[in-house]
DNA sequence: GCTTTTAGCTAACGACATTAGCCATGGAGG
DNA sequence: CCTCCATGGCTAATGTCGTTAGCTAAAAGC
């Protein structure tokens, strides 16, 4: 038997590109095992169960997504930060439905759990945006809210394909943007 | 062996209470029978398989929170009914996750599927509110987009416990209507 | 080179969804 | 009241999946 020379890292990067191609929930043990040239009960090497993958495929995503709104958010602020942030998350859950779909559980078990650590820095860049807003210091946990309940629900419904009229998605996406530029600034 | 007297609709309601107790992802064929008194076998009588019997739990939660936005809009315009429809979508959501959970995938299979006939009910309720709002009747749809991205993404973070800032919740709700209510104004 | 670690394997178990096929219930018609 | 038959319940069995136990050979350290 020839060794594969697996690690965790390399077995969740599988299983985060095997989710956005086949859907977060078929991604068994045996098809990523298949993907990886090996058995299934070999994972268990790199990762004590599904519970561990899922979990570790939301703490890469969550990194992968600080680091998109890092990359939009240089050098803008006021609406064009807005924008930029709301497209880079919009972009990468549409081009990474599977690993953004196991963020959503929101399991973090504690302050150092890498899912908290990366998401404590996804909701700083939101936070940085809103810096460029004239908002009471009181209100900037309310507004935060905002975006990302805002971007949550949109993400969660345009993948599961729920807004059927025939009006543009994009355009929709944009109208909200302006809404929200616009009421941040009052 | 005694009738247990079931039949499609005894079956789902007992579905969709037990989705409410245990979590949507716990209702097994084998824990939903033993709740009714029967063997797991026997649901298939009433039920094709666990896609339909979603698939009907996601119509009758979506027919009770219809019913829920209509009780909650009677008589209401303006502020006062977009304050209404979301306390009564966001209660729903609290007090049934379960069934409100098996209505996220959105799978209508046609215009006369129950859960596109009652998810349109609960569009024309939010859209109801909207027009006490002077809006462009193109921008309608985004508008109504709009509600629906923040409830559903409020809903879902806040049952996933995301919202873990010491800031209420409570408090962050009010302002996101009071957010919304201002900007539909302008 | 020898030992120790360890990544991979096969075999096996338990939970679950689902299908096949049997049997008793209980209502409809005589 | 009796018979018939549609139907709701059952047991048994299959296939898939996650997971554990225990073995073996490849690598890594001395």
């Amino acid at each position: 038997m020839p060794r594969a020379g697996l690690d965790p890292a390399a077995v969740v990067a599988a299983a985060a590109g095997l989710a956005d191609e086949i859907g977060l929930a078929n991604v068994t043990m045996g098809a990523l095992a298949e993907r990886l040239g090996v058995r299934a009960p070999s994972l268990y090497k790199h990762v004590t169960g599904q519970a561990d993958l899922n979990h570790r495929i939301a703490a890469l995503a969550l990194t992968e997504l600080g680091d998109a709104l890092r990359d939009a958010l240089q050098g803008r602020a006021g609406r064009d930060a807005l924008g930029a942030a709301a497209r880079a998350m919009r972009a990468f859950v549409v081009e990474h439905p599977g690993r953004y779909a196991a963020t959503l559980p929101l399991n973090a078990t504690g302050p150092d759990d890498p899912v908290a650590v990366a998401g404590a820095r996804v909701l700083d860049s939101l936070a940085a945006v809103l810096t460029g807003y004239p908002l009471d210091p009181a209100d900037t946990v309310h507004a935060l809210r905002l975006l990302r309940s805002l971007f949550v629900g949109f993400a969660a419904i345009e993948s599961a394909g729920g807004f059927e009229m025939d009006t543009s998605t994009d355009e929709s996406f944009e109208w909200l943007i302006a809404f929200v530029d616009r009421g941040l600034r009052a």
